[in-house]
RNA sequence: GUGGCCGUAGCUCAUCAGGUAGAGCCCCGGAUUGUGACUCCGGAGGUGGCGGGUUCAAGACCCGUCGGCCACCCCA
């Protein structure tokens, strides 16, 4: 054990981890801007009041999860614990709401929580938003987005769609309360979690995992029939579209969101696959929010992802190949010094004419043995091998490593004169 | 914040009535002089998370603490 070690909750994530991270993100950008999403950077740090209102102040991320400092001109900031709020806050200090606009961000996130699977104090988050329209057309578009890019990642068939509507915030507060009334009748037989919450966020108690709660909430209100009519119309509407683009879905009448800002339209991705922190990707509408954070009264709706849930999610469906990769395709050997030099001009060439191979040369000397036992290390298809003889004669050798013919057999080694170098390199590459 | 399980070489793990630790993998070197993979030989590497306590003696027992995993809570 080292010293030092991370921080709690945040991990390191090396080059084995880190290419599956890269395939994930670059299939998420393309997907997002295939839709006319454009990426917007943020800041990791706010003022805290941008999360206090905009969360929520009686929720538990910025009650207790937040990381909170002061600057040092005595200024309370935050780092972020979610996108939405920076989002926002960006737009409107941009001036951008006066029509719709589409953005992504991506980026870490931090909750000061108790760490178990797919859960970290710092973990990373894609993010879509969409301001300026409050028609469901525009939720559909986000569902469809993200029913996309699951297809194209092949984990379709590990994750279902879950979708409520939890009204303006008038009918969710009646609703509230008639959820309320019924449930003091039996406050006695309510787990203890259920009981606190009762007091705290009522609606929370909907999801409860309690089997006696769940029981006791077969015969309470049902929120759909405390929805106004627009948000009832808006979310048949949503409906009709998502069967119309052949996305299955689920009603989940039982669904509310964590944070405050959310009003009709929530809907969830969840899988069982990943044990208990099952959503991988979540979201819903905001069109209160804007106003809230300062901005003129502007809809918006958007999601966000967890990275780290869709990177196991990846791993667990068998949709990446998790085994080691190669970390070269050609490695290169020179034993001497004058070797050497000839090696590194020859390959500094080669990489201009043959940018996307990944050439590494020895370094740090050592025998043909031991240097010819880092290129098999490597898992290079080939080696180029320059010594003594090679130098004086002007040529190269170059050894292919693996086997590389369907019928198993090896292909021999060969020299070959330097300006013949890129011509025989390539086609030993080619050969599969 | 709560609970359960766990903490021995870089990694995966073992050992023992409590008597000052071992294997496999990895790493390094070698097996006829310039060449990997298989095999063989040799080597390096551990204050047994940390701190107390019990004991003649503790990695093994007890307490504390830190850390990890999983779950609750919460949520992506």
């Amino acid at each position: 054990m080292s010293k030092y070690r991370s921080v709690r909750g945040m991990v390191d994530i090396f080059p084995e981890d880190s290419r599956h991270w890269q395939f994930l993100e670059n299939t998420v950008a393309e997907t997002l801007a295939s839709y006319g999403y454009g990426e917007v950077r943020l800041p990791i740090v706010e003022y805290t009041e941008l999360f206090t209102r905009g969360i929520g102040k009686a929720t538990d991320i910025v009650e207790k999860e937040m990381y909170t400092f002061d600057d040092r001109n005595a200024e309370s900031l935050s780092l972020r614990p979610e996108g939405t709020a920076g989002c926002v806050r960006a737009a409107i200090q941009a001036g951008v709401l006066n029509t719709p606009q589409r953005y992504w961000y991506a980026g870490p996130m931090f909750r000061y929580e108790r760490p178990q699977k797919g859960r970290q104090r710092q973990f990373h988050q894609i993010g879509a938003e969409a301001f300026g329209v409050a028609s469901p057309d525009m939720d559909a578009e986000l569902i469809l987005m993200s029913a996309r890019l699951w297809r194209r990642l092949g984990i379709a068939q590990g994750v279902e769609l879950q979708i409520n509507s939890i009204g303006s915030s008038e009918s969710r507060s009646r609703y509230r309360s008639a959820l309320v009334e019924y449930l003091n009748q039996y406050v006695d037989q309510l787990d203890e979690d259920s009981q606190r919450r009762l007091q705290s966020n009522p609606l929370r108690i909907l999801d409860s995992k309690n089997a006696g709660t769940q029981a006791l909430l077969e015969n309470a209100p049902d929120m759909s029939e405390f929805l106004d009519a627009e948000s009832a119309d808006d979310f048949s509407i949503l409906c009709a579209l998502l069967t119309a683009a052949g996305v299955a879905y689920t009603v989940n009448t039982r669904l509310v969101r964590g944070l405050d800002y959310y009003n009709k339209t929530v809907f969830e991705w969840v899988t069982t696959r990943l044990g208990a922190q099952g959503t991988i990707c979540a979201g819903g509408r905001y069109d209160g929010l804007v106003k809230q954070l300062g901005g003129r009264d502007t809809p918006g709706v958007g999601f966000a992802m967890g990275m780290e849930r869709l990177v196991l999610l990846l791993a667990e469906m068998g949709s990446m190949d998790m085994s080691s990769a190669p970390v070269a395709d050609v490695y290169v050997v020179a034993v001497g010094d004058d070797a050497y030099k000839v090696a590194l001009s020859t390959v500094e060439s080669l990489r201009s004419e043959m940018p996307r191979c990944r050439l590494v040369q020895h370094t740090g000397g050592g025998s043909f043995k031991s240097q010819m036992k880092k290129a098999d290390k490597s898992g290079a298809q080939v080696a180029l091998i320059w010594g003594e003889d090679e130098v004086s004669a002007g040529t190269v050798t170059v050894k292919p490593m693996r086997v590389e013919k369907e019928s198993g057999e090896r292909l021999a080694q060969q020299s070959c004169l330097l300006p013949e170098l890129p011509a025989v390199l390539s086609a030993a590459l080619t050969i599969d």
